[in-house]
RNA sequence: GCUCCUGUAGUGAAAUGGAUAUCACAACAGUCUUCGGAACUGUCGUUCCAGGUUCGAGUCCUGGCGGGAGCACCA
């Protein structure tokens, strides 16, 4: 429809001979003032020399002209916008077609493929409540992609060698641990090997050392033969702690329906990396500095940053080189995205830049999507410190508090994961939350359960009526329930340009509101046009699947 | 110190350069022997300061003030 207003009021100024202009079509923020209107009136003025308000004239004109009983009332307002009503029949024809499975799906991506890394979760630390901001912002990124047409691999990346390894590891076999029982256990390890590594300068050579000898064995894969019996205990004790952490990353990603296609780890990537980086300084990208392989980011206005420290040992920063020649490798995607927090832009402008050096095509198709923090009232959270949240503490919290009002343990979680993503997905991506875990998991007013209840009401009225949709049965004016459903493609369509998920969560929270005043004014079940309201329902059910679908909030049958 | 981000009702947020700046929470006043009250209706209350660009600025530009993040061997 839009495309449709947009093409005849191009043809209008054509008409009255306005020179190339940019105009736009948009909803009036009041449904009062119509569907859509334009500015073009306006946009034209100047060149044109008239008042904006006698060009709209003309333009109510000849779109009425055009567009026909398509509309049912056009006219200038304001300074000079022109509103359009659309006549009911065509909402009509609209809503008949939002009970289609693939409702609010495009196809203008078919063919592109996209990988997205998120989450990114680090074995050996615990899963907190930040890595659940990045999971919950990249699913319903990736699933708005998928709308698109586009295929979507989705891939996460987790530090399995590094300093926290060896913090960890290190505490573990001072408290003569041979088998890890769970993920809290090696949490708090890492946290006591931190300590220690602040605190003792020996604990801190020895750390150093075992972080170094971690490497040697995981990541560069020294033959077995070579290995000595403390060695062996380092590697089982490494595996089995890897083991139980990825455990309980994928607990929670099922929790939260994600579905990773690829697990990277730092150990697959570190030798790439680290070769690529040495043959790197040869041709002249990086350099030798006080024994470590820096890149010189001055000479692009950004930072220098290290890239192998001066024992040898990679950084985040080549790994990240490594990671885009093993994502090119195991699967080529046209693009590749890459979700973290915001406070990684620089590390990543870095990384981007260094690349584009050493292969421009891996560079030119990458991108970085930064998000905000979710901090506590208490300040910024550190894993090494202790003062975090996990994902599992917070998600049973959740749940407690749902199962109040639901018996079922199934619709509990349900309920609490909407909680949870809705409080993520509401504002625009990059963006910090601060998190109190009173006030910021509403289960009432803007919430995710106030969408799953508004969609579960209407559902239960669909089934208990008698009669079947028929929209030959309309009334006069249409409802507003109706004028905002048919824009609901349109918004999914903005929501992947814009890469703004919380456009749509927008969107379904005034659609809910706009469902719950309607229930409550309007009879349905036995009511009059109870076959054209119950059209209508239907149409909002699955305008708010899809809609909740799109952004990973579950769609429980009953609350 | 340098670089980047940010400043909207009491609180948390929204607003491709458009009309009377939305929404929720809180507070206050109502609806209701419910087609499921996790609901609905109403009241109250907001663009940090000073310039500039524009027909039009919360939005763009300049300067100030406040908050946050990053800045060589962490990820």
């Amino acid at each position: 429809m839009e495309q449709t207003l947009r093409d005849a009021v191009q043809n209008a100024l054509n008409e009255l001979g306005v020179p190339e202009t940019e105009f736009v079509i948009e909803w009036p923020a009041d449904l009062a003032h119509g569907d859509f209107a334009t500015n073009a009136a306006l946009a034209c003025a100047k060149v044109l020399g008239r008042s904006p308000r006698e060009i709209a004239e003309e333009l109510v004109e000849k779109l009425q002209t055009t567009l026909g009983d398509s509309v049912k009332h056009i006219e200038a307002a304001g300074p000079g916008f022109v509103n359009i009503t659309l006549a009911h029949r065509t909402i009509t024809k609209q809503v008949e077609g939002a009970t289609v499975k693939d409702w609010g799906t495009h196809t203008y991506n078919t063919g592109k493929s996209v990988m997205i890394e998120y989450s990114n979760p680090n074995p050996f630390k615990e899963i907190h409540i930040g890595h659940l901001m990045s999971n919950v912002v990249g699913e319903a990124l990736s699933r708005v992609l998928e709308a698109s047409g586009a295929r979507v691999v989705r891939d996460t990346f987790g530090g399995d060698v590094g300093p926290h390894v060896a913090k960890a590891l290190w505490a573990l076999k001072k408290n003569n641990v041979t088998d890890i029982g769970n993920a809290g256990e090696i949490g708090k390890a890492y946290i006591q090997g931190s300590n220690a590594y602040e605190a003792s300068k020996e604990a801190k050579e020895e750390i150093d050392a075992l972080n170094t000898r971690i490497y040697d064995i995981v990541a560069t894969q020294l033959a077995p033969e070579t290995l000595s019996e403390e060695d062996r205990e380092i590697l089982n004790l490494w595996r089995k702690g890897r083991e139980v952490s990825m455990e309980e990353f994928a607990r929670i990603f099922s929790i939260l329906g994600t579905r990773f296609d690829y697990i990277f780890y730092d150990s697959d990537t570190t030798e790439g990396g680290i070769s690529v980086v040495r043959d790197g300084v040869t041709s002249g990208v990086f350099e030798q500095s006080e024994g470590a392989i820096i890149y010189r980011g001055e000479k692009k206005g950004l930072h220098t940053l290290v890239f192998i420290t001066s024992r040898g040992t990679p950084t985040y920063e080549t790994k990240d080189i490594g990671l885009a020649f093993l994502k090119e490798e195991r699967c080529s995607t046209d693009e590749v995205i890459i979700i973290t927090a915001i406070e990684q832009v620089g590390h990543f402008e870095v990384v981007l830049a260094a690349l584009e050096e050493i292969a421009p095509q891996l560079a030119k198709k990458m991108t970085h999507v930064p998000h905000g923090l979710l901090r506590l009232t208490t300040g910024k959270m550190s894993s090494r410190k202790g003062n975090i949240i996990t994902a599992s503490e917070l998600l049973a919290d959740m749940v407690r508090s749902a199962t109040e009002k639901n018996a079922d343990p199934l619709v509990a979680e349900q309920v609490a994961v909407a909680a949870v993503k809705y409080m993520i997905l509401r504002q625009a991506p990059g963006g910090d939350i601060v998190f109190d875990p009173e006030k910021s998991l509403s289960l009432e007013g803007d919430s995710g359960p106030y969408l799953q209840y508004a969609l579960v009401r209407a559902k239960s009225v669909i089934a208990q009526s008698s009669v079947s949709a028929d929209t030959s049965d309309a009334p006069e004016e249409p409802y507003t329930l109706e004028r905002l459903i048919i824009r609901f493609p349109e918004i999914i369509r903005k929501a992947e340009r814009l890469r703004a998920p919380h456009l749509i969560t927008q969107y379904v929270t005034q659609l809910a509101g706009e469902w719950n005043s309607f229930y409550a004014k309007e009879r349905i079940r036995d009511g009059a046009h109870e076959a054209y309201k119950i059209a209508v329902a239907t149409a909002f059910v699955r305008t708010m699947e899809q809609g909740l679908h799109f952004l990973g909030i579950p769609v429980p049958e009953k609350m």
